[in-house]
DNA sequence: CTGAAAGCGCTTACAG
DNA sequence: CTGAAAGCGCTTACAG
């Protein structure tokens, strides 16, 4: 079809000029076995002079290992996946591998259709940030296919899989506890998909705030939604027009905050004054100091450690798949209606085997 | 090594299993061909009974299309690269292609090991911001073997290849006579590495339009660095210091821009008010209105027309190498000195074969 | 230390 | 519409 046929030169090719076997070669490129001084130093100038660059499609079909593992994240417009993404380059290049990327997007059928994609490139291994329990099958089938997966940020059903996350309820609490030091009795919250462990589990820390401050759970103050500046634009609109607001609301990542702060601007109305918020995330990029007062999950962390566990994996560590929960600092800031930024940091870190 | 050996159905087994020869099978998963109906069933039942799922990488070798193209991005921590990369893999998945990401972090070896993976791995074609002209040799090897390659944000030296970028002389200019207008004679660039393309014509735009207004140029108020907030710091005080300081300054990207604000804050100086700015990028994240003035290169369109031309090439398509320039916004918002956001937009859309 | 043979799992021609 | 043979470019055993 083109004109360029890709004229590949080959181990042959190369062997021919050296005057060698394809053996020989293979173990040069490969440093896989001593070769003779001589010879090598032959193969390689052959190598040179033709500019062989060996077929990994090839290698990884024989030798059942291509050096690339895959990435899936739900969301790549969001900053902590993309720190996520961008430090898992990291460790792979340092690594020598090569990474696939996937954005399913929060979609279930896009995220399949990489899973499939994945297992037919027959990739080393894969860290995925599932959409939710969705994901199920397809990683029992890359699992039984003997394809390690690490599961980042959010669970896989009940999957006895590796998985690195950060704190969820815990953190969820402490800033609804935070919003309820300050006075206030109406909080809602905004949380995330249902379908995200990490939703339901923020969902039961803000709970759990209120349960033992006593306070009232009024089911209508919980809104389900996705990650999105619009939603929260939206929820925070309807919720701020309730016919008992809410003085202050727990959101479960930044863009949703961002979005209620949209829609009570939009009313005439003042955050922290009319309405506190406390949220997850902080990636707030600008000129201007933060304003959020936030859960901030260490992004980088969390995509190391995975990259860690998986690496793990594919130098055959067959342990009991791990659960590691990432700790979370809150970052007091003023959207909860504290003055100044007292920098009252909580950590916790925790490393659990199931 | 590991316990579970990766057990994988072929096209062999598919094909015992149906009563058929590994060609019918192989022309169901294709469609590559007319397959009587009745056996296609069979063949299909099969495929379903035992799970079966091709092997790529097998496909790849006999077919030399692997399905996959290689994205390369100088800073993946950049909102502008990720949303790049975010729109590319849109366009890709849709197209049934899946994406090999690569970030150089602007290191050439980092790039040059990429690009030879790449090449190892056979992608169909790849889409590169490169890091510089350090990038020629690379891509060279790349069209020799006969893999397109579609050049982004960034020219690769002198190469005859199709290339996508934002408007970069024309808006660099623009910014700059609005600082003019502004009243300001002593305005200062923080450029970025003189390596990219990019930064050399933004550069020009800066000269082009002091000498259209008659103002001095003086060489100390022009400064290269990497495209950080730390440069952006650091250099901003270092002006700001400087025994005859700007009252105005062009950054060519936005962490730049944030850098420098964070330095006139250290000194105690006020934006606009000590020191102007206009600046390349429009990201700024997070829940107050953005304050820089800037030029906005649309990402999405850059990276969606870059996509589209990889595609038309994989298609077959072997016209002259064209190079696309794509329009870019200029927002006018309050570090220029501006009072409200009169919106006063420039459009600029060029399209050029080369 | 070295190489000939077989095989990885597909597709490309080629016949029929 | 269908299939047997050869080949894609490597590596894995196996001999020596």
């Amino acid at each position: 079809m083109t004109t360029t046929r890709p004229a590949y030169v080959t181990i042959a090719d190369v062997a021919q000029r050296a005057g060698v076997s394809q053996m020989t070669v293979s173990r040069v490129i490969n440093s896989s076995a001593a070769v003779r001084p001589e010879k090598r130093a032959r193969v390689e100038r052959a190598i040179e002079e033709l500019g062989y660059v060996p077929n990994r499609l090839a290698r990884g079909l024989s030798a059942r290992r291509l050096g690339v593992i895959a990435v899936l994240v739900p969301d790549l417009t969001n900053p902590f996946f993309t720190e996520i993404v961008h430090k898992i380059e990291d460790v792979a290049s340092e690594q020598g591998l090569t990474v696939v990327l996937g954005n399913s997007d929060e979609r279930p059928e896009r995220e399949a259709d990489f899973l499939r994609t994945v297992a037919a490139l027959r990739v080393d291994g894969a860290i995925i940030g599932a959409t939710g329990d969705g994901a199920v099958a397809s990683v029992r089938r890359l699992q039984s296919a003997g394809i390690p997966v690490v599961a980042l940020d959010r669970r896989v059903g009940k999957l006895p899989i590796d998985i690195v996350l950060g704190a969820a309820a815990e953190p969820a609490q402490l800033l609804t506890q935070h919003l309820i030091q300050h006075g206030h009795k109406r909080i809602g919250m905004i949380g995330g998909p249902a379908s995200a462990s990490t939703s339901r589990e923020r969902a039961d820390g803000y709970r759990q705030a209120l349960r033992e401050a006593g306070l009232e759970e009024d089911p209508s103050l919980y809104r389900e939604s996705r990650f999105s500046r619009s939603d929260g634009s939206q929820i925070g609109r309807e919720l701020l027009e309730h016919r008992a607001p809410p003085t202050a609301l727990v959101t479960a990542n930044s863009f949703l905050a961002f979005g209620v702060i949209d829609a009570a601007e939009s009313l005439g109305l003042s955050v922290p004054g009319d309405l506190a918020i406390a949220s997850f995330d902080d990636f707030e990029i600008g000129p201007r100091q933060p304003i959020l007062t936030c859960a901030d999950q260490p992004a980088g962390d969390i995509a190391e450690l995975a990259a860690r566990r998986l690496l793990a994996r594919l130098r055959g560590d067959d342990s009991v798949p791990r659960t590691v929960i990432v700790g979370t600092d809150i970052r007091i800031r003023t959207s909860c209606g504290c003055r100044a930024a007292e920098p009252s940091e909580y950590v916790t870190s925790t490393s659990l085997d199931s």
